[in-house]
DNA sequence: TGCCGACTCTAGAACGTTCTAGTGGCGCGC
DNA sequence: GCGCGCCACTAGAACGTTCTAGAGTCGGCA
C-alpha cells in the first residue's frame, strides 16, 4: 500500500505552492528570507500534503546530524534510568539521541559500529568495557564521552560519579551506626569497581579499621552477590557495602534465606539507587548517582566538543549522595 | 580535530584504488560484477583508509533503509527484556533496529515522531497507548506492528501473547493448589489489561467460582499494587492473580509488611516473567511471555509487510507459559 | 532621475551513495 | 574472419535536501 505512492517531497510542496524548491526549504527550516504571505502559503500546502522532511537528505547535504549516539546495556537498570535524563538533556540543547543497546547477544563493538553508520556527531558510552586503546581510536574520529568510567586518555572525555567518595559515604554511614566489621563485595572487572573498592579501603583506614578491611570478589549481577554471600557467611561481618544494587539484592536474598535478619544481624548498602532498589519490597539503602547531573554534563560536554568549544577539564566528577532506606541499622 | 579532515568517501577509495566510484560501490556492497583481483585491491584500500559507508547517502539513493523503528518504555522491565530478542531477530533477517524510548518526560507521540524522521521502513510499538485512530493513520503510511496489545484495525498488525489464556493459566494453577477465593488486581487502562481480566473471569466461571470473582482496580506500577493491597486486605482472599510483576511486587511488600505469609497465607501470581521477578529475592510465580517468539514473529511480520508479501493472519497470538516459583502454594 | 540597499525569490551545484545504461575487450562457435 | 555473448568496468543521472550566488523589484533619498 505504502510502496506504490511516493512520499511527498519538498519539490511537491514547492510546485503546489508555486515557489522554488529553495524557497520552500527556507520556509520549512524557518530560516530568514521569505515573505510572510509566501511563508504562510507554503506551510499550509506542506501541512495539506502531509509533508515530512527527509532527514537523510537534509543531513547529507548540511553535513550536520545533531545526533548523539548512545550505547547502553539493557542488563543495567541504572543505564535505563539514565536514558530518561539524557533524552531531556539532549532535547534542551536541540540534539537528538540515537540509541544502540548492548544485550547478552550483542556486544559493545557491534553496538558502537551500528552508531557509526548513523553518522552521529558524538558518542556517549555508558560504562564502556572497551579497552582504552579502542576508545582512543574512536575518539580520534569523533568526540567520545565515557560515562561511569574513568579513561586515561586526553581525547576521551569522562563524566562520572565520584565512586570512591560514594563508597566512603556508605562506610561512613555504617561506622556512624556503630559498625566496625564492614566488608566490601566488589564489582570484578566492571568500570568503577576499582574506585569503589579504593574508596572503601580509604574510609576504613580513616576510621582506624584498616585491620578489618575485607574485600570479597563479586560482579555486577545478582548471581555475583549470591556467590559472594557464600564466601561471606563463613565468618559474617556486621555490615556489607556492595558494588551495586543488583549484586546487593542477591546478597540480601541469601542472607534472609539463611535466617539472618537485615538490618538486625547484617546491614547492607548498595550502589546506584536503581529504580528497583526503591521498590518498597527491597527498600535498599544505597549510594545514589545524580542522574540529571550526569546526563546534563555528558550532553553539554559532547556538544561543546562538537562545536569545538574550549573545554575546561577533561573529566567531570559528580558528587554521589547516600539514600538511607531499610537495609541499614545499628549492629546488635 | 575531527572537524578539519573530511571523512573518507567512496570517491577517495576509488581514486586510490584506481577504479571508478561505481565499481568501488559494487565491491563495497558485495554485489556481482567485479573481478576478484580488483575486489581484493579495493577492499584493501578501503580498510587502509578507514572507509565507513555513509548510510544516509546510501539509503537516500537506494530508497531502502532496512531499518525497523522500535518504541519501548524504559519503565517496563519487560520491554527491555524484549529488546534483546528483537535485536537478534532483526539481525537474522538483515535488518537494523533504531530505538526510541518513552520515558516519564517523553511521551509516545514524541518517540514515534522521532522515528518517522529516521525513515525506518516499519514501526514496532511495544504496548502502544495511542488510540486506534492514530495507529491507523500511521499504518496508512508504513507497516505498523503493535505488540502486547490488540488493535482492531485492518492495517495494523498485532503480535501479542494470549493474555486471556495467561490469566487462565494463573487461575488454573491456583485452583489446582486448592484455592477458591482468588482475586484479580487488574492493569487499569494498560494494553492487555482487559484481556487478562476477562481470562481471569472466564477461568473462575469454568471452575464454578463465578460467585467468588473479585476484581480490584490496579495498574502497571508497584504503587498500583500497593494501593490495591490496601483494598484487598479488608477481606483477604487466599490467592491473587496480578496484572504484572511490578504491581505484584508492590502487593507482596504490603502483604509481608502486614504479617501475612506468602505463600502460606496468600499466594501471589504475577505476569511477564520480567528479569527482576526471577531475582531469588522476589522469586515470583508468574506467567511468562515468550520473548523470542514474540520478537521473532514481530520482526518477520514487519519485514513481510515491507517486502509486501502476502500475510496470512493479521493477528499473531503466542501461547503464554506458567513459571512456578516461590510465591504460590496450597492454602492453609 | 538615478542610485543604492533591502528584501524576496530562484537556478543550480553539492552532499555520498546507488543504479541504469552503456563501452570495450575477449573468447568461442560457425 | 565475423558475429555474438559475457565479463569487467565506467559515465552520469538520480535520490531530497541545503547552500551559494545572484536576479528582480521596490522604496527612499540625494
Amino acid at each position: 500500500m505504502q510502496s506504490g505512492e511516493r512520499r511527498t517531497t519538498l519539490a511537491d510542496v514547492a510546485a503546489e505552492a508555486g515557489v522554488s524548491v529553495a524557497l520552500a526549504s527556507i520556509v520549512m527550516r524557518g530560516a530568514a528570507g521569505a515573505g510572510a504571505a509566501t511563508r504562510e502559503r507554503v506551510l499550509e500546502v506542506a501541512q495539506r500534503l502531509g509533508y515530512q522532511p527527509d532527514s537523510r537528505a537534509r543531513l547529507l547535504r548540511s553535513g550536520r546530524t545533531r545526533l548523539l549516539g548512545v550505547v547502553f546495556d539493557v542488563r543495567h537498570p541504572f543505564h535505563v534510568d539514565l536514558l530518561t535524563g539524557l533524552y531531556a538533556a539532549a532535547g534542551e540543547v536541540g540534539y537528538e539521541l540515537t540509541l544502540s543497546a548492548v544485550t547478552p547477544r550483542r556486544d559493545e563493538r557491534t553496538a558502537i559500529d551500528g552508531l557509526l553508520q548513523d553518522r552521529c556527531e558524538a558518542l556517549v558510552l555508558f560504562s564502556p568495557r572497551s579497552r582504552t586503546l579502542e576508545l582512543a581510536a574512536l575518539a580520534a574520529r569523533m568526540p567520545v564521552v565515557a560515562m561511569m568510567r574513568g579513561v586515561r586518555h586526553r581525547d576521551v572525555d569522562v563524566v562520572r560519579t565520584d565512586d570512591a567518595r560514594g563508597s566512603e559515604l556508605a562506610v561512613d554511614h555504617l561506622v556512624e551506626l556503630g559498625h566496625r566489621r564492614i566488608a566490601h563485595i566488589d564489582g570484578g572487572t566492571m568500570p568503577g569497581s576499582a574506585e569503589r573498592r579504593q574508596g572503601y579501603q580509604r574510609a576504613m583506614r580513616r576510621h582506624g579499621l584498616a585491620s578489618l578491611i575485607r574485600i570479597v570478589p563479586g560482579g555486577p549481577g545478582e548471581e555475583d552477590g549470591v556467590r559472594a554471600a557464600a564466601a561471606l557467611l563463613a565468618e559474617p561481618p556486621t555490615a556489607v557495602a556492595v558494588f551495586n544494587d543488583l549484586s546487593a539484592t542477591g546478597l540480601l536474598d541469601v542472607l534472609r534465606g539463611n535466617g539472618h535478619e537485615v538490618p538486625g544481624d547484617i546491614s547492607v548498602v548498595g550502589y546506584d539507587d536503581s529504580t528497583f532498589s526503591r521498590l518498597a519490597h527491597i527498600d535498599l539503602t544505597t549510594v545514589a548517582q545524580d542522574v540529571d547531573a550526569l546526563a546534563g554534563r555528558a550532553v553539554r560536554r559532547a556538544v561543546a566538543r562538537i562545536e569545538s568549544a574550549e573545554v575546561e577539564h577533561r573529566e567531570v566528577v559528580i558528587e554521589p549522595r547516600l539514600v538511607i532506606r531499610g537495609t541499614s541499622g545499628p549492629p546488635q
